[in-house]
RNA sequence: GGGCGGGUAGCUCAGUUGGGAGAGCACCGGCCUUACAAGCCGGGGGUCACAGGUUCAAGCCCUGUUCCGCCUACCA
């Protein structure tokens, strides 16, 4: 291998060449059972429709996170991929092309049309897969799933007859939500409400008998040609005396009965409500209750049905029209009002939901949500972070039974059958050849199964359920569910009750919820005026690694995500820093090959610094992935390795590097840095895989891929990760110091160029004699030509206190006594403003009565510690003062 | 109607038991210092939405107000 870097990274095809290395090597298998700690996480299935958008990119370059982690720390990972056959969306699409086709799926025929689809899914399907790849995704491809494969198919079927026969499946007569476009049922949560500027219409309605009638109020006038009753509530006393129980149905000229229910609202309106059955879930409740009859006028095309007399044939939004302007010629519609209201929608194809009377299947969700609240309210599942739990049992405490059926071709067919001759159902594991009456005219059902009741099954379908696999005993419940809030309905939930209910155990033990972007669907897109960015396209231009770790660092945001491209810029800029600091450690490497053989334990400040940093530093990221604060873990990374390691260590240490000292081993720096840097690059890993992957590779003594690199720890060898607060000490005032110099240089405008010579009182012996041994070092950082330790005030200095010890830089003749003046009453003022803030704490009775001791202890200490430091500026100013007075 | 989240530097946002207000970008000044100009050094900038309250101490806890966003719902 090239052991030349190029002068900045190029991800392009770095990336493709490791992502192709890791699968060829076989290193995101999964092995089916081990000693180890076994850690599983199974993927939120994309569509097998889907195009990457930012929501894939985010949730998986999470999970990716944690599972290279969870592999760095010796654990046995498996993370289940797949796709999901999302049966609506799927259809459509094929759908699409067939009418490209100049046909459509009734021509082509039922057995035809679902070969098409999996044609489709063959030549198409892939392309999200190839998509995540490119994110970096460790997923054990060999297992990937789909939800339509053979083995979940099974599943599905075991789980839909194990339910019937329990009794939780039923199928009957109700209203639900009808998509006419889709030509398909749709369950609660798959309708969205969009608020809608609709109109109210007032309707009088005559009484059969007498004078008069009742006025009722709707938005959808054409449902008025199915009504059978208009209700009233028992206690309006408006109505009390009412003796009419009759009224005439206008246009139809039916007599309908006027019926009391507490379920009107005397309110509203008039306090008279017209009854749908057909068309209203309420209206329909209604019914049950006082026996009205169900008139469907509108059919599942949209368009309304024989029952609705002379509109038969008719659009239902043209009908609505008509029936208005034949209320109008009546003299029977009284008013019309602006009314906003929310009107459903199908959350695929947006076309105006029909409440319809349709005969289907469902699940009886209350006794299964039962078992999924009861698992998060003992904590068996978490939910981080925990603020979703209560959306989560909102929503499960008020569940209704879920529609599970769709007429539509494309998903898991119902395993029933009707007898045509005796009318039995059989719901059955294997097809049933006869029915019990000896019958062998049989129809299966022709619906198929709401794409989520698969979905439902994934944490063990994909494990290979319902045979107890080798898989499952060791993978299942998965260790951690990552996904966004918008499914936590439609899939977090539902898994949960599935899982409790086949596994008889929770399918996760954590769920991570992350913030979404939102899709290219756009709900509010264009509302953030930030276009829509798509992550290929990021790939492509920042390279995968910047991406991957501006994700991480977003991970903790509220719930929306507003992507700039600027900010993944910051993120290439660090990946690039880190190239940049690998070429200059292999630079060093390479003219000392054998610098870690002869390494002894270190003994330079920076060496016993930075390891001790990269001690504290590996801890905290163990503990921030532990807890999924994952934009913690990339920060901290992120501080260490550019403001610590590059910004202090490699300056520090150059002297050294170069032989410059004559007091430090060059070996033993080499030796560090090159410890340092390995470490590194396993903690940046899970963030980072691609340019960690390639500078591994280049870096001596490593072995084959950094994925199998253990995580760092702990260990006795002479350079080793070890706390050493006495380094950290040490480096700390050094590193006050550098800074205060060159604070005095930028604000005096001294050219960088231009050694500077200082003085310096130290505030103690310890102090002194640590500035005495590290001088060399802060000269070199600072850029001065000398550094004496002396207790005489010299003339003509620009001064700065440094945890006591005062600094002096010498700059007779050339400096501003103007600027330093300046530049001191600055910094006092600000002093003065600190330390006004501390005094009204230590003189308050109550702060130091009440106050920990340890609290009041640390603010003394400020106090003490920020008086010094203005006592010796202010001294210094009066210096200046003088002089400038002598001078001018 | 119910529920939830947010309002912190010019912008995008961090800030997990209440105890010295942060990052990135942008901005200003100085640097081609032999890893990196995708860089280095220094600097300015915030009554933490508003009003009360609890506390020795509030960005953080409580109450109210306001603005924005989201989820959910069977008011025709």
């Amino acid at each position: 291998m090239d052991s030349k870097l190029d002068k900045g990274y190029e991800p392009h095809d770095v990336e493709a060449h490791w992502y192709a290395f890791w699968e060829s090597e076989g290193l995101f298998a999964a092995k089916e059972s081990g000693d180890e700690n076994a850690y599983s996480i199974v993927i939120p299935p994309p569509n097998v429709t889907g195009v990457l958008h930012m929501g894939h990119a985010l949730n998986v370059t999470l999970q990716d996170i944690l599972c290279r982690y969870r592999r760095s720390k010796g654990d046995n990972v498996l993370w289940m991929p797949g796709t999901d056959h999302a049966g609506i969306a799927t259809q459509n699409v094929v759908e699409r092309q067939l009418a490209t086709e100049g046909t459509d799926r009734h021509k082509v025929g039922r057995e035809a049309f679902i070969e098409r689809v999996w044609e489709w899914r063959k030549q198409y399907g892939g392309a999200i897969i190839n998509q995540l790849k490119r994110l970096g995704a460790s997923c054990d491809w060999d297992r990937e799933r789909f939800t339509m494969d053979e083995g979940l198919s099974r599943a599905v079927r075991k789980v839909f007859v194990d339910l019937y026969d329990q009794g939780l499946i039923y199928r009957g007569d109700y209203i639900i939500n009808w998509c006419p476009r889709c030509h398909t049922a749709l369950a609660d949560l798959e309708v969205e409400h969009e608020p809608t500027d609709g109109k109210l219409y007032q309707i009088l309605y005559p009484f059969a008998q007498g004078e008069g009638g009742l006025v009722v109020a709707t938005t959808r006038p054409e449902t008025m040609l199915g009504d059978t009753a208009v209700a009233i509530n028992p206690k309006d006393k408006r109505y009390a005396e009412l003796e009419a129980d009759k009224v005439i149905l206008p246009i139809m000229n039916r007599e309908i009965p006027i019926v009391r229910d507490s379920y009107v609202d005397t309110k509203f309106g008039t306090g008279a409500l017209k009854v749908t059955p057909a068309h209203d879930v309420n209206d329909f409740e209604i019914g049950l209750r006082h026996d009205l009859p169900r008139i469907k006028v509108i059919g599942e095309d949209g368009c309304m049905t024989e029952e609705a007399g002379d509109y038969q044939g008719m659009d239902r939004f043209e009908c609505r029209k008509k029936v208005v302007e034949d209320l109008k010629k009546l003299g029977l519609l009284k008013k019309i009002e602006p009314h906003e209201h929310g009107v459903g929608q199908c959350y695929r194809c947006k076309t105006t939901v029909e409440p319809n009377l349709s005969k289907q299947w469902f699940v009886k969700a209350k006794p299964l949500a039962e078992k999924a609240i009861k698992a998060v309210e003992t904590k068996k599942t978490r939910i981080i972070p925990e603020v979703w739990e209560k959306t989560y049992f909102e929503w499960l405490y008020n569940i209704r039974d879920w529609c599970i059926s769709r007429q539509i071709w494309w998903g898991h067919r119902i395993p029933a059958w009707t007898c045509a001759d005796c009318g039995e159902v059989m719901v059955r594991l294997e097809d049933p050849e006869k029915c019990a009456c000896g019958s062998t005219n049989l129809e299966q059902e022709s619906d198929v199964l709401d794409t989520w009741f698969s979905s439902a099954l994934w944490p063990f379908s994909t494990m290979g359920w319902p045979e107890n696999t080798e898989l499952l005993k060791t993978y299942y419940p998965t260790s951690v569910l990552i996904t966004g809030f918008d499914i936590l309905f439609f899939w977090v939930a539902r898994m949960m009750m599935m899982g409790l209910h086949f596994m008889d155990d929770v399918p996760f033990k954590d769920v991570y919820i992350h913030a979404l972007v939102r899709d290219e669907e756009g709900k509010k897109m264009s509302k953030s005026k930030g276009n829509v960015i798509d992550p290929l396209e990021v790939i492509e231009s920042q390279g995968t690694d910047a991406f991957r770790f501006t994700l991480a660092s977003f991970a903790a945001m509220g719930r929306d995500i507003k992507l700039s491209v600027k900010r993944i810029e910051g993120y290439r800029h660090f990946i690039n820093k880190l190239w940049n600091a690998a070429r200059f450690t292999l630079g060093h490497i390479e003219k000392n090959p054998d610098a870690a053989a002869n390494a002894s334990k270190p003994t330079a400040i920076p060496d016993r610094w930075i390891l001790s940093r990269l001690h504290q530093v590996t801890q905290q990221v163990e503990e921030t992935l532990d807890s999924y604060q994952f934009n913690e873990a990339a920060n901290i990374l992120y501080k260490f390795v550019w403001h610590e390691f590059c910004d202090w260590y490699l300056e520090a240490v150059k002297p050294i590097l170069y032989d410059e000292t004559g007091k430090f081993d060059r070996n033993t720096t080499i030796a560090t840095l090159q410890r340092v840097l390995t470490n590194t690059l396993v903690l940046l890993h899970p963030f980072i895989p691609f340019v960690t992957e390639e500078l591994w590779h280049h870096m001596p003594g490593t072995q084959g891929s950094i994925m199998k690199a253990p995580f760092p720890a702990d260990t006795d060898e002479a350079i080793g990760l070890c706390p050493d607060k006495e380094a950290e000490g040490e480096m700390e005032l050094v590193m006050g110091m550098v800074t205060a110099i060159r604070n005095i240089r930028g604000e005096m405008n001294i050219p960088p160029n231009m050694a500077l010579a200082t003085v310096v009182q130290p505030s103690d012996e310890a102090n002194s004699i640590i500035i005495e041994r590290e001088k060399d070092l802060i000269a070199n950082l600072a850029r001065l030509s000398s550094m004496k330790i002396d207790l005489n005030r010299p003339k003509g200095a620009a001064t700065a206190v440094v945890d006591g010890n005062t600094v002096y830089v010498l700059l007779e003749g050339v400096i501003d006594l103007d600027k330093e003046e300046a530049r001191l009453e600055k910094e006092i003022a600000k002093l003065t403003n600190e330390l006004i803030k501390l005094d009204k704490k230590l003189n308050n009775e109550d702060f130091l009565a009440k106050a920990p001791d340890d609290v009041v202890e640390k603010v003394r200490g400020q106090q003490a510690e920020l008086t010094e430091k203005r006592d010796h500026l202010e001294s210094n100013l009066e210096k200046v003062r003088q002089i400038h007075g002598d001078k001018g």
